[in-house]
DNA sequence: GCAAGTTTGTTGGCATAACCCACGATCGCC
DNA sequence: GGCGATCGTGGGTTATGCCAACAAACTTGC
C-alpha cells in the first residue's frame, strides 16, 4: 500500500469518473508528445498532417483539416511551418484555382518515419503499466468512442 | 461497413496510436462537460474543488491544488470564483498566517450532488457505445496510468 | 448565361488550459 | 537570529480549439 492520504491523493469522486480519467490522461499523454517531439524539433500536428498526406496522397488544406481534426484557418500557420522546413509542397490546383494541393516530400516521409519511432517510445512510456494486450484493449475502447462521435 | 474514404476518415496511424486516441477522446469529454456544466451556471473546475473539499475537509489553497492538479497560481481566481457564489468560504488561517482555509458551504455540498447528477448524464453521452463492463474497463485502465504517472 | 449560394485560403480575434517566474509575507529549522 | 522553504497573489507565455469576415473562385438552378 502506497501512502495517499498525504497530500496529493485525488478524490475518489474523480478517480471513478471517466471524464476526468480521459482528459487528465491527455494532460500526461500531451506533455509526453510534446517533449519527445520538441527532441527532433517537431510538433504533434506535424505527424498528423505528414501522416495523412502519406496515407491518403495529396490533398487541398481544407480536406486536410478535416482529416486531422484542424480548423481551416489554423491551417495556414501549420502548412506554412511544414512548408518552410521542405516537408510539404504548397502548389496551386490548376483545376480549382481557389485550393492549393498539398504534397509530402520525400523528406516529409523520412522526417514521418522518425516521428513514428518516436512515438512508438512515447506510447511506451504513457502505457508503461499496461501490458500489451490491455494496450490494445485500451485503444480499442477508445478507438470505439471515437468513432462513435465522429460518424454518429 | 461505412463509407469512411469520404474526406474525414483520419490516418490510420493515428487511429492506432494510443497517444492520439486520448487527447481526441479528451477533446470531445471536454466539451460534454463544460455543456453540461454550463446548463447549470458551473465549471469543470468547480466540482474538482468541491468534491475534494467534501472527501478531505478543509484546506489550504495550495494542497487543494495539489489534490486536483491545479497549478496555485491558476487556484485564486477558481477560489474567487466559488467564494462569489457562496459555495465555499475562505478564511485565514489563525495557525498560518500565510495560509488561507477554504471550507465547502452547505450550498456547496448541494451544488455538488447537482454536478454529480449533472456529470452522470455527461459520462453516459460521452460512453454511449460501451457496455457498463466496458466502461469499467476503460475508467480501470486509465486509472492505473494516471496513478502511475502521479505517485511514480 | 447569369444570379445565388457555397467552398477555399487567409487574417484576426476570443476563450481556455497548463504552465512558469517573481514578489512579499510568513513559517520552520538549526 | 538568520536561511531556506512555503504560501497567496499577480503577471506573462504558449498551445488549442473555436468563430467571424472577406475576396476569389467554383457550382447550382433557372
Amino acid at each position: 500500500m502506497v501512502d495517499e492520504t498525504a497530500d496529493s491523493a485525488a478524490p475518489a469522486r474523480l478517480m471513478t469518473t471517466p471524464s476526468w480519467l480521459i482528459t487528465q490522461t491527455a494532460t500526461h499523454a500531451h506533455r509526453f508528445v510534446s517533449e519527445g517531439l520538441a527532441a527532433v524539433d517537431a510538433r504533434a500536428y506535424h505527424y498528423r498532417l505528414l501522416a495523412a498526406l502519406e496515407e491518403f496522397g495529396p490533398a487541398s488544406q481544407a480536406a486536410l483539416g478535416r482529416r486531422c481534426g484542424v480548423d481551416r484557418s489554423d491551417m495556414v500557420a501549420m502548412i506554412n511551418e511544414l512548408a518552410d522546413r521542405k516537408l510539404l509542397e504548397r502548389a496551386p490546383d490548376p483545376s480549382d484555382r481557389r485550393r492549393n494541393i498539398i504534397t509530402i516530400t520525400p523528406a516529409g516521409v523520412r522526417q514521418l518515419r522518425r516521428l513514428d519511432d518516436v512515438l512508438a517510445e512515447v506510447q511506451d512510456v504513457l502505457l508503461a503499466p499496461l501490458a500489451a494486450e490491455e494496450r490494445d484493449q485500451l485503444a480499442g475502447l477508445l478507438a470505439r468512442v471515437l468513432r462513435h462521435h465522429q460518424y454518429g
